[in-house]
DNA sequence: TTGTATCCAACTGGATACAAAATTCAAGCA
DNA sequence: TGCTTGAATTTTGTATCCAGTTGGATACAA
């Protein structure tokens, strides 16, 4: 293991904690407070926050500190538009550019969390390896490079809403569709699946989102 | 006026110094050079270059130092593809949630461009507030993050190239183009103006690359 | 009771000092 | 002559220190 440096460490370890929620949108991030809970200076913390600001996963108002940031509702529409937008472009990308073998692993996957579909947690998390596997079958750096920007300001809404059976369902009967186009090399019907898949993630997301 | 950081102001120096071609793809930028360049403690420096370092501007090998990163040629296309779909849908969502007096403006900064088409760095200033406020028009605050993003990767590939009044020309008709879709609100018109536009773009682009 | 002024504490911004790691270059040995 | 070892140099990583600013609390006056 490469023994990251305590600035990179500082980095995941915020990150996850925005991730499962000890830190929520709103919470301040006190660079000594942090610090102090990390066991390192205030050096290292900064170049996380720091990071994280230019993520825009944190706001950071001079000499007052830095908040997680709350995305309001139109935020959340606008981020889900670039969502859809990006997936759609990654499947046509991965049906152009993308191997037979990356597809079967992609079957794999979509088996995988079809399997662990009553474990929630182990399903998101296999269904990020399947996003991100197909973000690499589209085989460019930028596209890679954006989706991951955004998905980090996805987290800030929380952990993915796999709940229930049926809407694990769902996505998996989804990625179904959007690996049998990939196999056929239809760019055009992979895009449409891909299309399809995240406009329903989006309205599961906003029907989680007003109670 | 708010009297920036220096970090912020080390970042910005950096960028710029990027950008007229003083620090070139493959420099080495070392922390105590440049803030001693810059008359300031490596402290902020540090803040700037891990900066560059998220928007992947520079790369960071550690112990080892930041070097300004270069584009292969595969990677130059992979970053006009983005930026062709990009542009498109910003015009396409500029033709959906703009306003007609935007839409008056880039007319205006367009004849601008006309104007100035003697003087190519002018030119080329006011052909960037164009697309900025394109983007703008569209309403999308994680696409205009995304496309600033990687306007950043573009300067490494040095000034924009308006080097003959030929390709000025090109340029403002192709605008005049998405314009006129824009104000009659044709959203197919607009994206394929502005893809059209982007391509004639990228070929330019790729024309001065392999002297 | 409310508004205002002043003071204090907390926090960040920046600088400096120190430690650790990596590269380079040279010298010694086979 | 070529290779290996090791020490010096270079550069980043981390810690700590100081100063400046901001926000809030407190006290006093209207």
């Amino acid at each position: 293991m490469p023994k990251s440096s305590s600035g990179a460490s500082a980095y995941d370890t915020v990150i996850q904690a925005i991730r499962d929620g000890r830190f929520k949108p709103g919470d301040r991030l006190v660079e000594e407070e942090v610090s102090e809970q990390l066991a390192m200076s205030r050096t290292p913390v900064r170049e996380a926050l720091r990071r994280l600001e230019a993520e825009q996963i944190i706001i950071h108002r001079p000499r007052q500190g830095a908040v997680v940031r709350a995305l309001d509702h139109s935020e959340v529409v606008e981020l889900y538009e670039m969502r859809i937008f990006f997936e759609r472009k990654a499947a046509e990308l991965a049906a152009q550019h993308g191997t037979q073998s990356e597809f079967d692993v992609l079957g794999d996957l979509n088996r995988a969390i079809s399997a662990e579909r009553k474990n929630s947690a182990r399903a998101a998390a296999i269904n990020q390896d399947f996003h991100r596997l197909l973000y690499q079958a589209a085989r460019n750096r930028f596209l890679i490079a954006a989706a991951r920007a955004l998905n980090n300001s996805l987290l800030l809404l929380g952990p993915t809403t796999f709940t229930d059976e049926a809407r694990v369902e769902t996505v998996t009967a989804q990625h179904s569709a959007i690996i049998a186009a990939l196999h056929a090399r239809d760019v055009a019907g992979a895009g449409a699946a891909a299309e399809t898949h995240l406009k329903t993630s989006l309205r599961a997301r906003l029907k989680g989102m007003t109670p």
